[in-house]
DNA sequence: TAAATAATGTGTGATAAATACACTTTAAAT
DNA sequence: ATTTAAAGTGTATTTATCACACATTATTTA
């Protein structure tokens, strides 16, 4: 009993000891500030669009950046990229995923600053930008030409990952309203893959996986023939392996 | 003239001061540590492998962990890992890729490290370990059990990884020698997706797309009737977008 | 109220890819 | 000469991809 606690005693202390040299060691290296990025799409008017703010840096005045903030101490960026989302968008159940870290030493006028990119998909209608923030808006993704620090290339990295990402894993429906038709989530697609894609097949394809639910009702506010309305099962879409590969191309 | 020398100048004073701005703002937030931890995989004897060294740290004694190393000052992180292969196993040509970011702030003990796994395939038969380096050790993927830091856990993910990517790209030929028989190549793909194919269906895979070249040497150190050595055809390789998916299952 | 418009909804046949499956051949070892 | 162990090869079935056209329906316009 008494050799006991003088074992944990002395375990304790060792460990201790441990960890300041642990401490010393991590202290004697450089250190970098790290930021997230949230490059938040969305899709509007068959379009994709992507949620810019204005870059507070002077220097970048008048152009386009990410959402973005620094870590705070001891948080986790998955978290930190839920924060700013939370903060700047009011919106905290939304998909995210973080696709890459940018390291370039001069990709920040002000020293070196690393970046982590995350990718966020959100519905546009359950997001309304708040009506005086006019330093916040969506972009079409396709017609951004420069942006500040080095966030066309991180828009380029992320562009490229959720072409891929939408092929393998249906994301798509988190950009859309929760009742949508075929048409949208086909309009959704092609803007995204920047294809066109055949509807019957694109029909065909859909259906064979289960993962619409037919609600019975039908778009009600379109100058021609009005479409059936869909949901998504989230249940099936969890159990799946059913990959979306091959749509067409 | 004197106008435009003027503006020039007026112009630098004013982007000095921006940038200034800039580095003000950047020095007023947390920094962290960052490192990079080299996930190199190879293959020998039939089984996939990961090249662990025993953690330097004393708190870590006797745990494995990947190669890895703080990141310098203005270094980008991908140099940082081709540095860490260079030092640690003198390849530098080897295939490297980032993963993902960890930032878990309890990761290490020594306080709150960043770290970017990088993945890197390469062919052991190359790589001759320093025979006294016995800090240095090439472990069965599937036979680790515990490691230093969260390593386990980026072991995991930089597994999978390679699981879901050597479906797409054909790495496998970065962890063969330069000349080997369809029967390693079916091996290592087995090995990595930890599973058994059909091997008339795999050969025929392969032979469908253009990557191997025959050498018309055959292998000469085995037991029993000799198989055809192949080379990977590079060429061909950078060209095709064929896929690897869907081999037998 | 008839005609024009614009998109919905539906099926089949052709081609290509994935999968399942067994026997003969060859070289080395015994 | 026999055994062993893996190489090498082909076909038939099923599944997925892809190309393609016409009738239907609600709205708008003349």
């Amino acid at each position: 009993m008494t050799i006991e606690t003088t074992a944990q005693t002395e375990q304790g202390v060792t460990e201790i000891t441990l960890i300041k040299d642990a401490e010393k060691l991590v202290a004697s290296y450089p250190r970098v500030p790290i930021t997230v990025d949230c490059v938040i799409f969305g899709f509007e008017e068959n379009e994709l669009k992507v949620l810019l703010i204005r870059s507070d840096l002077e220097i970048f005045k008048g152009e386009w950046s990410f959402l973005g903030d620094f870590a705070d101490n001891n948080e986790e960026l998955d978290d930190a990229a839920y924060r700013v989302l939370r903060e700047r968008t009011g919106m905290d159940d939304v998909y995210l995923e973080q696709v890459k870290t940018f390291s370039n030493p001069r990709r920040h006028p002000g020293g070196r600053v690393l970046t982590v990119a995350y990718c966020s998909l959100l519905n546009i209608q359950h997001h309304h930008l708040k009506k005086m923030d006019n330093e916040l808006h969506w972009h079409n993704v396709n017609a951004i030409k420069t942006m500040a620090f080095d966030h066309k290339e991180i828009l380029t990295e992320c562009y490229k990952w959720l072409q891929k990402r939408i092929l393998e894993h249906p994301l798509g429906f988190n950009l859309l309203p929760e009742k949508f038709s075929l048409r949208e989530l086909q309009n959704l697609y092609e803007a995204i893959l920047d294809t066109k894609l055949d509807r019957r097949n694109f029909r065909k394809k859909f259906f064979a996986m289960d993962f619409l639910i037919d609600t019975g009702e039908f778009e009600d506010d379109v100058p021609h023939r009005p479409g059936k309305l869909y949901q998504f099962n989230f249940d099936k879409y969890e159990k799946t392996k059913r990959k979306l590969t091959g749509i067409d191309f």
